[in-house]
RNA sequence: GGCCCGGUAGCUCAGUUGGUUAGAGCGCCAGCCUGUCACGCUGGAGGUCAAGGGUUCGAGCCCCUCCCGGGUCGCCA
């Protein structure tokens, strides 16, 4: 039988016991994090969510007390009462906060048993699905505790700033109307309206351009947002924004905002001084430098045109893309000459081909001469052009990628990342936050045969690009801006469309019919014909933030309960089927599942 | 939907060319132990080798199917 807790009130956190308080009573309260028994000696850590404390049961003490504490398992419940005691000079624990004290315990409840758990809860090497099965077990690391407290901190600075720039905290519904365009919907089906149904908001986006059509002016929220489209190391099917929006502000306006708000977070939550304003690339200079619109500036090895070395050159990728307008790119690898076994370099070329490029040449500059794949069409005068152009010194590894242009970028971003990894590139706790502008308003869907919209159909096109909205879209860039660190995109946002023929010519270029955009978007076409002020805003993903500021490399590690790459939730068992009795309330049949 | 990796004791893993009764460390249980802190020592329990099928005299190992987990491309306004 459990014991209760009684009248005892606990006096504090296991690590707050200091060295002030010895010879004085505390009353801790945790888990049995590890006990060592040693006979007529048994020491225990007692962990809560600050830490770790020892705590000491001596037979000779109290020998009632000491037959009890040896009951005690790991991941029991505890209440101790005890004197804090000073630890001998060479007993002192140097690797525990509390290292240099202990508890002598006086009296114990054991409030609650536990089985032995599944695993060991101070292991790090758990496979993620036990970790997730047992959630509830993985939260009590210090490690996941730690990811729990730092997004705290991130979400009341977040709070503390946009409140003292004057945004006020507005909720948006979490059932609202499924809207073409962007990811797919997670649907709500509806009760008392048989085959309708509401569909869970991808991010709160035309309910914060409403408020600034209110009139709220600064809105901010942490908002649930929902996705459902496949999932990846940092992309979960439900997340949190950091989500705001302003009016009367020009793009400038709102980047300062930011560049305010990532300081004092970046200060706030890990010590890590942001100097502003923040280095800014356009959406091209990215491409081309470092093939992502996401680039990991904490790196050079930039990407680098070498065209101009290989007109000569007949290799016909070289000559197919030069003639086609695509690209011969290259990046260069110091000194990585003789990094890199055959097979390695194979495996390279691979990772550019998952991106959809035609393979990767390689050419390594050695003290004897040129090494390559390409040595046959290679001629003295190539070779030189090349070793030029790309600004070799012997010993160094140039990693030569040819084709349609996008492709090619991508190709040698992902394969920078990569030789970034493997030669250890990356200092380690260093940041670099910056701003990706100019996006384009439109991309082409191959598949759809038309414009779609590459932030979403709300952003306002640039001033200056709009004659070519309807002659030349692709060529129109958005008022639009990414927040990137570290190779993350970690927030985005854009000026709005306030005027609401400017938002038909875009619904427009999209594809809408007019009758389409009005039964999709009406409610905001109406709204933007009665008053709508000029506004823009940002959402950061909280998650993701958190992830790049913890260094956590997997977005699991800072939700609480997250769900797995088939979006089921391990834990609970979602999704799940429903009775047939719930079924046919909300006028649903399911067809029934191939065996 | 595609590609790649993994699944063997509660956990983390090893398991040779297909060959006797499938191993280790940790954990767990019992005993001993007064200064441990990854306590130590002794002993013990613990296995549907994810599942199904096939090849074979014989399968943890080879083949097929399938489930689960991870990474990734597509997808993610």
């Amino acid at each position: 039988m459990n014991e209760t807790m009684g009248s005892w009130k606990r006096s504090c956190y296991c690590t707050q016991v200091s060295k002030e308080q010895v010879g004085q009573e505390v009353i801790l309260m945790g888990w049995a994090h590890r006990r060592r028994d040693l006979g007529s000696l048994i020491f225990v850590f007692l962990r809560d969510r600050s830490g770790l404390i020892q705590l000491v049961f001596d037979e000779e003490d109290d020998p009632a007390l000491f037959e009890k504490a040896g009951r005690i398992r790991n991941e029991y419940v505890l209440a101790v009462k005890g004197k804090v005691r000073a630890r001998a000079e060479k007993d002192i624990n140097p690797a525990l906060e509390t290292g240099t004290i202990e508890i002598l315990a006086t009296e114990l409840k054991i409030l609650n048993t536990s089985e032995t758990p599944p695993f060991p809860v101070e292991s790090e090497t758990v496979s993620d699905a036990l970790r997730l099965k047992y959630r509830y077990l993985d939260l009590r690391r210090p490690i996941m505790q730690r990811a729990l407290l730092m997004k705290n901190q991130v979400t009341r600075t977040a709070r503390e700033y946009f409140e003292a720039n004057g945004f006020l905290d507005i909720e948006t519904p979490i059932l609202m109307k499924s809207t073409p365009e962007g990811a797919r919907d997670y649907v709500v089906p509806s009760r008392v309206h048989p085959g309708n149904f509401y569909a869970l908001p991808q991010s709160p986006q035309i309910y914060k351009q409403l408020l600034m059509v209110s009139g709220v002016d600064r809105y901010y929220q942490i908002a649930k947002c929902f996705r459902d489209e496949d999932l990846r190391a940092n992309r979960q099917p439900e997340f949190q924004q950091i989500d705001m929006e302003m009016s009367f502000a020009s793009q400038e306006d709102i980047m300062a905002i930011h560049e305010g708000f990532i300081q004092k977070l970046f200060h706030e939550v890990i010590g890590c001084e942001v100097a502003l304003p923040l280095k800014r690339l356009t959406y091209q200079q990215a491409m081309e430098r470092y093939g992502s619109d996401k680039p990991d500036t904490r790196f050079g090895m930039e990407i680098m045109d070498i065209a101009p070395a290989v007109k000569d050159c007949e290799l016909k990728v070289f000559q197919d893309a030069i003639a086609q307008n695509g690209r011969v790119c290259a990046i260069n690898a110091k000194g990585c000459a003789k990094t890199f076994s055959r097979k390695e370099l194979d495996a390279l070329g691979e990772i550019v081909k998952t991106y959809r490029a035609k393979g990767m040449i390689w050419f390594l500059l050695e003290e004897g001469g040129v090494r390559s794949s390409i040595s046959k069409f290679l001629t003295s005068e190539v070779t030189a052009a090349i070793t030029a152009q790309a600004g070799m010194e012997t010993g160094d590894a140039l990693f030569i990628v040819a084709g349609e242009a996008a492709t090619t970028y991508t190709a040698l971003g992902a394969l920078r990342l990569e030789l970034a990894e493997r030669l250890k590139l990356i200092p380690e706790g260093k940041h670099e936050l910056l701003w990706v502008v100019d996006f384009p308003m439109f991309e082409y869907d191959e598949e759809a045969k038309r414009c779609v919209a590459m932030h979403h159909p709300f952003t306002c096109p640039r001033e200056e690009d709009l004659e070519f909205l309807e002659s030349d879209p692709l060529r129109v860039c958005a008022q639009a801006y990414d927040m990137v660190c570290d190779g993350y995109e970690i927030g985005g946002g854009s000026i709005r469309i306030a005027d609401q023929e400017l938002q038909d010519r875009i619904l427009k270029a999209l594809g809408f019919t007019p009758e389409r955009a009005q039964a999709s978007f009406g409610f905001l076409l109406d709204a933007l014909k009665l008053g709508a002020p000029p506004h823009g805003g940002m959402a950061y993903g909280l998650d993701r933030l958190v992830m790049v500021l913890g260094g956590y490399d997997n977005i699991r590690d800072v939700i609480a309960f997250p769900k797995v790459q088939s979006a089921a939730d391990l834990m609970s068992g979602a999704p799940g089927l429903l009775e047939q009795s719930q079924l046919d309330e909300l006028h649903l049949s399911v067809t029934q599942l191939e065996e």
